[in-house]
RNA sequence: GACUCGUUAGCUCAGUCGGUAGAGCAUCUCCCUUUUAAGGAGGUGGUCGAUGGUUCGAAUCCAUCACGGGUCACCA
């Protein structure tokens, strides 16, 4: 049973008490007429005028109480709405003696109450509102944290989201910004004559990364089907169907591990333009980003934890392969052999597996040497061939992919490339990745045989990219963990195991 | 998945060498009509994450488990 709670109860009976005095604890009729902010603003004049009140106005301001003061015969509060705190102060005389000696016992920090009144300042010079009527909006039967420390328990800000956010004025704002970030690139894409689509979330085939799915069952088909791991295929798609600018914004869904980075569900854009490069996709990011701190007023030596991040310049663009030798510090001669490679990752101390591929090999010097030193936003251009099955290759070297990856703070945020449109080359390199997936490789793609099909009518000649908004968010907000960014985060569930698919057995 | 740190009152935290648990805030009873984490006086509130073990005796030592943070692995 819920709400036994010592505290709890009491806080029920003084809504019980409250009924019975005739203020309906749970009212559904207030009108609020001015925010906090908006009374704040508004009367800012009243700081200055002689007599400190202006007993002429009159608003009705709703919030919910987060700090309380009784002195007696009077009393101070400051209450919070969406746009912030305002003080409002209340006595005997100003709203009766009988209900403020009542409201003294009756409302609480917690409670959401409609005050009107009129601007005053006090000795202390704060803008404050004269309560002359108050009602309770809404009883809190839940007791808030402490006023002054707040809700630090990280488990409990994840798991009661709501809670975090009365408490922390910041949180507020950080998803705020999610928001802002999220309406501004959907504007910034449909300015420029993109359509957002909606693709399906649930796949018969996991394809358009290297990731393991999320497995359900459609009962009136009588089908397994896949969360998707990345809306890919089924834009490019709708490019052969002729749609030449797509974009959606949505989520993926990864069943792989969590950690400051990686939460099963994450949201993309991914983004196709027909008739455009790789090169025009990279100008493109640069001019988003531009834009983006701008909307978000943001500086462009952008704080980063310890790091500050150079937006004023051009982003640097650099190949993957001179990334290794120049930023990874890796002698050039050793890359076209993999026993050399091998040999030069073992000395520097990491394990590796000995089989791997050229190309796997230097994405796990990529990985080990160069990632974490690429701060400022870097291009990495060019990529091994094998380790991006649906970029178009290279004409100059056909181990190349004509692919970038966009780097900042460490971290790839963005992975964009020409599209491979040979329906022909695209059915080898599906059957490549099944070999490798039989050979025990579980997040090689799977073979798509109809997406193949789709790119035998004629896929124009298209660039697409996609961007992780989570971790962008994170960025531009500051944040060490996605679970910050993420309203509700994926959390292990407390108490009894809730494995949907036992239950069903039992 | 591995390693590591944590879990004590509603919240934020102390708890010494193993000797039956403490503060602040909140709450309750009083006092207080301009406070700013208001103040003053007095009270209530705990199966110390769970289960075992060691011990005359465990919040404290040991083991296992649960959940969380961090690091690594996988990955975006």
């Amino acid at each position: 049973m819920l709400f036994q709670d010592q505290y709890q109860q009491q806080r029920i009976e003084k809504g019980k008490a409250l009924q019975v005095l005739g203020h309906n604890p749970y009212r559904h009729n207030i009108i609020k007429d001015t925010s906090t902010k908006e009374f704040l603003e508004c009367y800012e004049y009243v700081i200055e005028s002689e007599l400190k009140r202006d007993e002429n106005k009159n608003n009705t301001v709703v919030g919910r109480i987060k700090f309380l003061r009784h002195m007696g015969k009077a009393a101070f509060a400051k209450i919070e709405d969406e746009q912030g705190l305002l003080q409002i102060y209340f006595s005997r005389e100003s709203i009766g003696e009988a209900w403020f000696d009542e409201a003294k016992k009756l409302v609480e920090v917690g409670d959401i109450i409609s005050v009107t009144g009129f601007p005053f300042v006090t000795k202390t010079g704060e803008l404050s509102l004269h309560v002359n009527t108050l009602e309770v909006a809404t009883k809190s039967i839940v007791p808030l944290p402490e006023k002054f420390h707040g809700l630090q328990d990280k488990e409990l800000r994840y798991r009661k989201r709501y809670l975090d956010m009365i408490m922390n004025a910041d949180v507020r704002k950080t998803f705020k910004i999610r928001s802002k970030i999220v309406s501004e690139i959907r504007h910034f894409f449909e300015e420029r004559d993109f359509l957002e689509v909606e693709t399906p979330m649930m796949h018969p085939i996991a394809g358009g990364a290297n990731a393991k799915p999320f497995i359900t069952h459609h009962n009136a088909l009588g089908v397994d089907r896949y969360l998707r791991i990345a809306p890919e295929l089924y834009l490019k798609r709708l490019v052969v169907g002729g749609f030449e600018a797509v974009f959606e914004i949505n989520r993926n869904f990864r069943n792989e591990g969590m950690d400051q980075t990686h939460n099963p569900e994450f949201t993309m854009i991914e983004f196709y333009w027909a008739y455009h490069n790789y090169h025009d996709l990279m100008r493109l990011t640069e001019e988003m980003f531009d834009v983006l701190l701008k909307k978000l007023k943001l500086p462009r030596k952008l704080p980063y934890g310890d790091f500050e991040i150079d937006f004023s310049k051009p982003f640097r663009k650099i190949g993957f392969r001179a990334a290794l030798a120049e930023i990874g510090d890796i002698p050039d001669q050793i890359l076209d052999d993999r026993a050399q490679i091998v040999t030069y990752i073992t000395n520097k101390g990491f394990t590796v597996e000995k089989n791997l591929s050229l190309g796997k090999l230097y994405e796990e010097l990529f990985d080990l040497f160069v990632e974490e030193k690429l701060i400022d936003p870097t291009f990495i251009m060019d990529y091994p061939i094998e380790i991006s099955p649906l970029a178009r290759r290279s004409e100059i070297d056909p181990n190349i992919a004509e692919r970038f990856e966009l780097f900042i703070a460490g971290r790839e945020i963005a992975n964009g490339f020409n599209e491979l449109n040979d329906p022909l080359d695209q059915y080898e390199r599906f059957a490549k990745q099944l070999q490798a997936k039989n050979a025990g490789d579980d997040e090689a793609h799977e073979m798509d045989e109809d997406y193949v099909y789709a790119l035998g009518y004629g896929l124009p000649p298209t660039a697409g990219q996609g961007l992780g908004i989570d971790r962008l968010t994170m960025l531009l907000t500051n944040e060490m963990s996605i679970k910050d960014v993420i309203l509700f985060p994926a959390m292990k569930p407390l108490g009894e195991s809730d494995d949907l698919t036992q239950k069903d057995e039992e």
